[in-house]
DNA sequence: CGGAGTTCTCGTACGAGAACTCCGGTGCTGTACT
């Protein structure tokens, strides 16, 4: 008996009626509807028989007696047919929301996963649990071995890092597999990493569409409203629901030190890191760092180790398995220490240095305290420590190159191999993807199935593309330094600190939360109530930054986020005369 | 962007300060060599 049958199968909206599916008349009801969005009232007819099916699977397969409300509401959604965006803190069971869906659907389950390490945890568990065959295809093993038990349906789920995914060979063994569901997990990589550091990220809307788009799910844990809408934007993701639940963590305490020089920040921290009980972490910006700082932990006594990506893979796994088995009072490390931890005790987040924006932050601190228990984050702060994330942000498009790759491909006329291409500019793989990528959304060079280059029919002259897809870029820039200043927002504000990181991420909490060490020391003020003429996510437009919408309000200012330029934050009374509601 | 380390400059015999240079995060993959 196959493990449809077992838990007895069903076809999505989509993917049934392009299969042929025998998903039954509810399905094919979706058929219309799903491309505009939200049908209301029919989806709540089927409510009941779904989530019963859901739940019936969860507990024979995996032996999850309860779905979380988030949960079903996302597998319901997958089932029908439909794209979700998941927003849903580590260890609120995301896993899950692809998996028991994935068992029903007739087709494998495409996951996309950007570390090794992750997809071969995932698999184990997978195996472990026993419900259906699972295999990650990365160069650890055979590709071709992987994707053989793939098309030979002995494995439910195949867990493929983005690069693979850019193999065109690869994807078309998946498109003859017939996927059924792909989940994106961690899902902001789309946005920290596809532009610069692994573009593949970018290609993977491209790979979707060939694999049929059937539903989709992106996973983060994660990401205010910027970061899903390009999530949403960059993998092309049709009608998507968002279901965001659970930023507030009222167990993390809140604080922020600040310093003039490095040398008192370093002793406070490592005074601070010292008199505290439990497990935790610090994070730090560099490697050097991490060993500085772990040599000072362990002057103090603390059992503490380095971990950074300039270590052998061995000793990496080493630290973080002694880490999950209290080993280890504290891991000191740059942000190559984070995605798969999975452990709930840890009792402090230190930061030795603000990392680049309030997303990547709260994902940091987000590591403290997922047993519920109080936890404590404090960020050791100086301003001039921005200036090393600007740096590391400031790596810009280069707009001869963006030309050249634009004249080449437009001289040759017809399909350009990617690899010609690399040969001919002698640049590798990353630079030229990231500048492509570019010059496609400048609406100049489309990528074929195969990988080949050529140019767009109605594109603009070369130079004129270049001149655009470095406008694309500046763009993106200009979004990320005012990220950037967020983060210095979090750092100085004298209101409460939950409320700035709550607004950022879209939430309203229209008070103080009395525990952070501005609510603490009084001078958090209480919240705007205000005129009302701004209200809170108010769509409004500025004299110069055009479009924006308001994130947050203290009582003499408001911080809109911008279209054109990101966050700003503007002095009430000084505005009047450039902002208007719109 | 800012810190750390090195070299240069001034103006007077060693030392202070200016000027210059280099460095800094995240991972996949495929290939060469033990």
């Amino acid at each position: 008996m196959s493990v449809r049958q077992r838990y007895g199968g069903l076809s999505g909206g989509r993917a049934g009626d392009r299969l042929g599916g025998t998903g039954g008349g509810w399905s094919r009801d979706w058929s219309g509807s799903w491309a505009r969005g939200w049908a209301g009232g029919r989806f709540g007819r089927h409510y009941g028989r779904r989530g019963r099916r859901l739940r019936a699977t969860a507990r024979e397969a995996f032996g999850w007696q309860q779905l979380r409300p988030g949960q079903q509401e996302a597998m319901e959604l997958l089932l029908a047919g439909r794209d979700v965006l998941l927003v849903m803190p580590t260890g609120g069971g995301k896993s899950a929301v692809y998996q028991v869906p994935g068992l029903l659907l007739e087709g494998p389950t495409v996951i996309v996963s950007p570390l090794i390490a992750l997809q071969r945890d995932q698999v184990m568990g997978l195996l472990k649990a026993g419900a259906a065959g699972a295999v990650a295809v990365n160069s650890a093993g055979s590709v071709e071995a992987g994707l053989d038990q793939v098309t030979a349906g002995d494995a439910e789920y195949v867990f493929l890092s983005p690069e693979q995914l850019a193999k065109p060979e690869v994807v078309e063994r998946l498109a003859q597999a017939r996927p059924s569901l792909i989940a994106v997990d961690e899902a902001h990589c789309v946005s920290t990493w596809g532009h610069d550091f692994r573009p593949e990220y970018l290609r993977l809307g491209k790979v979707i569409e060939r694999l049929g788009h059937p539903p989709v799910i992106a996973m983060t844990a994660t990401a205010a409203p910027t970061v899903r809408e390009e999530i949403v934007e960059s993998l092309g993701l049709i009608g998507a629901q968002q279901i965001v639940r659970g930023f507030d963590r009222p167990n993390l305490h809140l604080e922020v030190h600040r310093f003039t020089s490095d040398d008192d920040k370093r002793r406070a921290l490592a005074d601070h890191a010292a008199g505290l009980n439990g497990v935790g972490l610090v994070y730090v910006a560099t490697r050097r760092q991490a060993e500085e700082y772990a040599d000072l932990l362990k002057e103090r006594g603390r059992r503490a180790e380095a971990y950074h990506a300039g270590m052998k893979t061995k000793e990496r796994r080493r630290i973080h398995e002694r880490f999950q088995d209290d080993d280890l009072d504290t891991v000191v490390a740059t942000s190559a220490f984070g995605m798969g931890i999975d452990k709930h005790d840890v009792r402090y987040v230190l930061h030795a240095a603000p990392p680049e924006s309030l997303d990547a932050y709260y994902q940091e601190i987000g590591r403290a305290g997922r047993d519920g228990n109080p936890a404590e984050t404090v960020l050791f702060y100086r301003p001039e420590d921005l200036g090393l994330r600007k740096f590391f942000a400031s790596g810009r498009a280069d707009e001869a190159l963006m030309r050249r790759v634009a004249t080449l491909v437009h001289e040759h006329g017809g399909e350009v191999a990617a690899a010609d291409l690399r040969e001919l500019l002698d640049i590798g793989t990353a630079r030229l993807t990231s500048h492509v990528n570019l010059l496609e959304r400048a609406g100049a060079v489309e990528v074929s199935h195969g990988g080949a280059l050529h140019y767009a029919p109605d594109g603009p002259p070369p130079d004129e593309a270049a001149a655009r897809a470095v406008e694309i870029d500046d763009l993106r820039h200009r979004m990320e330094d005012s990220r950037l200043e967020m983060m210095r927002g979090y750092a100085e504000t004298t209101g409460c600190r939950r409320r700035f990181l709550l607004e950022y991420f879209g939430e309203p909490y229209e008070r103080s939360c009395g525990d952070c060490d501005t609510c603490r020391s009084g001078t958090a003020t209480p919240p705007e109530t205000g005129d009302g003429r701004f209200p809170m996510h108010a769509n409004v437009r500025h004299a110069e930054w055009g479009h924006g919408i308001v994130m947050s309000r203290e009582q003499d200012r408001i911080t809109v986020l911008f279209d054109s330029v990101g966050y700003k934050t503007l002095a009430l009374g000084l505005v009047d005369e450039l902002l208007e509601v719109v």
